[in-house]
DNA sequence: TGTACATCAGTGAACGCGCGTTCACTGATGTAC
DNA sequence: TGTACATCAGTGAACGCGCGTTCACTGATGTAC
């Protein structure tokens, strides 16, 4: 139990201060290099300190990781609700999913490797523990929002129906949801964000190599045809 | 220029036999741990060689990655394409484009690394050479095949119209086929393709944990909704 | 068919690298009286 | 306000690991005559 704000002493301002440099020169390094090449030592270089001295402050790699990643997942959350936010004909739900799309899209291009750290293939040794969860959830609670808003709004498509094993399946998806969404429209929401991660995934990681140049034209076309409502 | 077969000489036989040895040994080590972990002396150590024996078959260990990037894609090129050949109702596109689907599926759970090397996020310090392009197109090929039956069979769905920009942007995908399928139905295709393979990609590597559970029950569903035509 | 030389597979030692992590230590900061 | 002790950040050396790659070498296989 730490004291109030009111007794930090000198030691827990430098603390805090030293952690989030730790982090941000971590987060920095991913500009430059892949998640699973990311290393304490070049951390402690960049901040000119003993790598041994890292561990004063996270006691592996892998909780400097998953400092990153949880790091990640709120930023991202953060960008893509500013972005949805902004629409501001909330009841334009193409227009938002558009958003929403193009929004998450951008972000990827512009951190490659923070994307491939939370989307991309796992980190070789290193297993997300249950603390990324729930930062994890705000990213895909932007698109519940908007799934929920759609319904409220009777927007819905025709359902079509989904069998009981399949809705079974995605019980874990509908708790973290109120039972506002129907079956067939949370189905159509995670196909869509499954088919958006894909695409992403596939142009960042070169997979489209000579089938499509001109990202900036084909994604947002992609985006528009993928809408789940 | 090497002799025809009558000439091959006892060499020539040894060193075919181990080529194909260290790449199975490669393809091996790929059923137990990642593409990035993969090494050559691990290699030679499963042949029970010196790790400097593997140079005389492989200048380097991309050229090794190289050729298990490209047996990978002719592996599976070869399954789907089985695959695709079992249905009898050549017809039933609904139920070829199914099969291709859960033959896909089927095999990334069953090779799960093989499939992070070649629709993973890039290994580090690999960039997969020119030679990988051809067998990396007979995978895609078996879709475009599909495609082209649709079209010819006049089963393609009513178009939507696709914007010049896009279709200049997918204008390199066009190239490796014939002027048989229509943009509208080429597009739907990738986008149907980008959308099984985000699935997978996101099954596989853990990021719907908590969200779907069961993925016998939730894939085939999926599959089904994303159809192309 | 036999001999002399060239080719080539395979060896084992070594180089140089960077990594995560531990440990005994020093010196500064914080705390109880 | 001052002193004695406890806490803790940071250091530098070291451990042990595995990697890709090179190199001089040996001995077997192939080839030209």
């Amino acid at each position: 139990m730490t004291s109030p704000s009111i007794h930090r002493t000198a030691r827990d301002i430098a603390r805090d201060e030293i952690s989030r440099a730790i982090v941000a020169s971590g987060r920095q390094q991913l500009g430059e290099v892949g998640p699973s090449e990311l290393s304490l030592r070049a951390v402690a270089r960049d901040l000119g300190m003993a790598s041994s001295a890292v561990y004063r402050y996270f006691p592996s790699r892998d909780d400097l990781l998953t400092a990153l990643v949880v790091q990640i997942y709120t930023e991202l959350a953060d960008a893509l609700e500013g972005v949805d936010l902004e629409v501001t004909r909330r009841g334009d739900f193409a227009g938002r999913w558009l958003r929403l799309a193009t929004g998450l899209h951008d972000w990827a291009r512009t951190h490659r490797h923070d994307y491939a750290l939370v989307y991309g293939s796992p980190v070789p040794g290193y297993a997300a523990p249950q603390s990324t969860v729930d930062p994890s959830a705000r990213v895909t609670g932007v698109l519940i929002t908007m799934l929920a808003d759609v319904q409220a709004a009777g927007q819905a498509p025709d359902p079509d129906p989904v069998p009981r094993p399949v809705r079974r399946a995605i019980a874990g998806l509908r708790e973290g949801t109120g039972a506002q969404i129907s079956d067939d429209l949370l189905l159509r929401g995670v196909r869509a964000w499954g088919a958006l991660l894909g695409a992403i995934s596939l142009e960042l990681f070169g997979h489209l190599y000579r089938a499509v140049d001109d990202h900036d034209a084909y994604f947002p076309e992609l985006a528009r045809r993928i809408c789940p409502f």
